[in-house]
DNA sequence: CAATTCCGTGTAACCGATTACATGACACAC
DNA sequence: GTGTGTCATGTAATCGGTTACACGGAATTG
């Protein structure tokens, strides 16, 4: 038994194919004992309009391509889950291709996609991507979140400076002076731009700045960690590039016999679930994911339907990071309070839900 | 400037558009001058194949849609990486929709995909959506994993009850008796699972059982965790149903002044990544994600291309899970050794691949 | 009552691929 | 030199929708 056809709907509706299409993609006038009958046919046969077809006569395919690099863990579940839920409000699907770790793979991806997709969102963090997937691209509207502000074309970036900013100003604030940072990777814009940040809050407060390299890992973020406490003159704080460093420079200070905050503040980047749920709790910069995967969904979806016309629309959105304060930051004079942070964290669900089946 | 067709790249090289069709389809026979030409004119004019007309002709998307529920975190992530990973090699695109967290919205999601995936893959919690899948697939190839055996249909299952066993059946070994289980929501086949598996394993050795149901929530498991110790009769040891409320239920023993384990050991269920950063670790039950969606992704590409053949393949695959034996559930005799594996898990990176930007 | 408008409906062209079949060139054998 | 077989290539039908245009019947108007 092969599918049924928009003929096979006439044929036994007793109306024309034009009367069926009209009545499923609402365009164009039917009468209502019309509609009836082709709803019924409808029903009866189980149709559903092949995409391909549609596709070819509209050249729209409902379909909106998402290229991420290698991602892991709530990052990408709730990038995802804020394209999905905005997509299906729009009518579109989401082609999602991820693990794309340099440019090569990635204009390969988008390659694949085109004709596939009616528009793409790229994330990248590579320097030399955001070029790429322009000219790979034709005419397809792209909407760019590669963490460099790319000016002329549509973009979505983090204020990773600003978060770094305030992160820095925060650990003044309580008091703080020996501020040391660990950067992400060489060549991953995020992870510069946080530097960037680093320094120039410090160089606003006239401090001087101690910086080592890590990967965004949390190995690499132990390591750090271990090398500034065993350093001379060391830290009374450290501003981690991200959290799964900075939860890995909390172990190596706490294996060192150190305590956090009193001896050092850490602050880490993203509010991952796991920064709330460390002992102490990780004071960090908040991104609402699943907002700004929303809100990069509707801007495409935007573009798309204004192609051709006036493309008024290459500003560059830029998402402010929130300062989330726990007890890793705690000014440096005040006595450890944690089990009330711990009762308060634990009660809470915020940044944790929590059903992970199988 | 629209997009070039087939019939521009047979004009620019001179060909007919069946011999482009040949050169790029790889079908059929066609001589190296041929060839060339093709090639060039395709570069010439950044020709890319219109997958819809492409998929009208050969009623073939080669695109596989997944059906999600509201997963979070890593589990999301890993699942989607393993099939992205292996749909790209099979040269399938992937067509995710996500939070599904109702049968009704689940079906509406199937078929909106009609016509528009060559197979799917449907993963459920829900008890009758496995029916409801197949019945709106029509002829469409599906996986299901929905968690519970549904003979007579293509599935892969993970091993929940014999999970539960093992988590017992390690706390009866390390000397507990008075093991109490955390459950998940009922309603949800995996709690009621990996509870059947628990009463079960209780039965066996003939101990008495204590389960307080929880929602698969860190928050939830808190209660149901200062319940159990608040009780008479307070286990010496606590199964939970997943990782979460472990984690849960491990602040709020620490909340009470108990340790973990000398006073209580704690075992969780899908080895989060943050089960190995809690301190103690969380011993747990750890399933290869990315694995196992590669394996469902391979798995159905197979049934597409047999379909209609000998519909061999209705079995029941089994993923069994592994047990990841931490500290929270050492020996009840056994002295801590917390800087010990405080040090391995900070090291390692198993269980965290670290880089998370933006 | 005829003329005009309006509007629901049907016919058929079209979107851009694939592919069965026809064609024609060429080589080889008799 | 004609016949036969092989094989690369071209022609045209086809997939299943959408939609411009034509058409015809009812309602409105003079």
């Amino acid at each position: 038994m092969k599918a049924a056809t928009i003929r096979d709907v006439a044929e036994r509706a007793d109306v024309s194919v034009a009367s069926v299409s009209r009545v499923l993609t609402g365009a164009g006038p039917v009468t209502d004992s019309t509609r009836k009958k082709v709803l019924e046919a409808v029903e009866a046969l189980q149709y559903v309009p092949h995409s391909g077809a549609r596709s070819l006569s509209t050249s729209k395919t409902q379909t909106i391509g998402v290229i991420l690099p290698d991602l892991y863990g709530e990052f990408f579940s709730e990038l995802i889950r804020g394209m999905d839920v905005a997509a299906r409000a729009f009518g579109y699907h989401l082609i999602v291709s991820s693990s794309h770790d340099d440019a090569e793979e990635a204009s390969a991806a988008i390659r694949s996609m085109r004709g596939r997709v009616d528009g793409l969102i790229v994330l990248s963090p590579h320097l030399d991507a955001a070029n790429l997937a322009s000219s790979l691209a034709g005419r397809l509207p792209i909407l760019l979140m590669n963490g460099g502000a790319d000016a002329g074309r549509p973009s979505i970036v983090v204020d990773n400076h600003g978060g770094a900013v305030q992160a820095v100003e925060h650990l003044i604030a309580t008091g703080r002076r020996r501020i040391a940072h660990i950067s992400g990777p060489t060549g991953n814009l995020e992870a510069e731009t946080r530097l960037a940040g680093y320094l120039q809050a410090m160089a606003d407060a006239d401090l001087p700045t101690t910086v080592v390299e890590g990967a965004f890992t949390q190995a690499s973020g132990h390591r750090a960690g271990a090398e500034l406490v065993a350093g001379r003159n060391r830290p009374d704080a450290i501003f981690a590039g991200n959290d799964m460093m900075a939860v890995g420079a909390m172990l190596a200070l706490q294996d060192a016999g150190l305590s956090v905050p009193d001896d050092v503040a850490l602050v880490g980047f993203d509010d991952v679930p796991i920064a709330g749920l460390m002992r102490p709790g990780l004071t960090t910069l908040r991104i609402n994911i699943a907002e700004t995967g929303r809100s990069a969904l509707e801007r495409l979806v935007r573009l798309i339907n204004a192609a051709g016309e006036a493309v008024a629309d290459t500003a560059c959105e830029v998402v402010r990071p929130e300062l989330v304060v726990r007890p890793s930051s705690n000014p440096a004079t005040q006595a450890r309070t944690n089990s009330g942070e711990r009762a308060r964290e634990a009660a809470g669900t915020s940044s944790l839900k929590g059903e992970n089946p199988q």
